[in-house]
DNA sequence: TACAATGTTTTAAG
DNA sequence: CCTTAAAACATTGT
């Protein structure tokens, strides 16, 4: 049976799905590590070294944090993942030939563990040692952890309050793993127009917004980080990469704008036609 | 043909 | 040093 891999960008949910599409080789070795040495996605990487330390080591375990993975090996082989737009991980038959944009591909012996990204926005790291690399385990904790308090998000927007809302969302110090659909969808079931600086969202509406990061990233993670289905009806991801999208309550047109260079849509009856600099 | 695409990073400016 | 804005990155699909 040859599986059928999404052709979705990776945001929280998605990046959970395709680590787990290397599940597949847990405790085996790798027999042989084919990859495209001067591409673009090792760059602050020395590739021939990867490829020297891989051959032979057994793959371990692996985590996601945001939109970053890890995969870690024996003997202290740690090797990071992060899938740009238009990476993704899968499983191949054991002889399998790497095409133009598979740019990473250990070889096992019952299936091949495969790196494509056409774009290579994407990016592949290597660290060698008795523990995680650095930029690992300074990442900051989950949206969904304890950590992630009310006090840490009116701190995070405080500082970044000149921000409109939807930008400050993406940035991946205060929010790992939130991507531009992620946002959008937050945004709306928050009521808060795309717009609104981030210094503005206070009070009820901050405490509102708070809770809805966490159950997006719940919800999504539960759906689409666990085979890749579709979002339930009623999500606004649902509407939004529509060409005549329409509010999931309210069935009106959505209102488009690119917002610091990312498709943003919002409802105006359920989030206000607030659009940049109004004058 | 020209433009847009669910993401970072760099560079420049305030 | 800090924050913000915009361009750059490379490829594919409409």
């Amino acid at each position: 049976m040859i599986p059928i891999y999404p052709l979705a960008m990776p945001e929280l949910a998605e990046v959970e799905f395709f680590r787990k599409q290397w599940n597949c080789g847990l405790g085996q070795k790798i027999g042989a590590v084919r990859l495209h040495p001067h591409a673009r996605l090792f760059r602050g990487t020395n590739a021939a070294d990867l490829e020297k330390a891989l051959a032979g080591r057994k793959l371990l375990r692996s985590e996601a944090r945001g939109k970053q993975m890890l995969f870690e090996f024996s003997a202290g082989g740690w090797l990071g993942v992060h899938l740009g737009m238009t990476g993704h991980l899968r499983q191949e038959r054991p002889d399998f030939a790497p095409g133009r944009h598979d740019h990473l591909a250990l070889l096992q012996k019952t299936q091949t563990l495969v790196f494509s990204d056409a774009r290579q926005f994407g990016r592949v790291r290597f660290h060698h040692g008795p523990s995680a690399p650095d930029w690992w385990t300074r990442f900051p904790a989950p949206l969904t952890s304890s950590t992630f308090t009310l006090a840490v998000l009116e701190t995070f927007l405080r500082r970044h309050g000149g921000l409109p809302i939807k930008a400050a969302l993406l940035l991946q110090d205060g929010f790992p793993g939130v991507g531009n659909w992620m946002a959008d969808e937050m945004l709306w079931r928050a009521g808060i127009n795309p717009h609104t600086p981030s210094g503005n969202v206070q009070g009820l509406v901050l405490r509102r917004l708070w809770r809805i990061i966490r159950w997006v990233c719940r919800h999504a993670l539960r759906v689409i980080g666990k085979d890749f289905s579709d979002p339930p009806a009623g999500w606004l991801m649902n509407e939004k990469w529509k060409r005549h999208g329409v509010c999931p309550i309210h069935k009106t047109r959505l209102q488009k704008e690119t917002l610091r260079g990312r498709t943003t849509a919002w409802c105006i009856l359920c989030q206000g036609t607030q659009k940049a600099n109004p004058s």
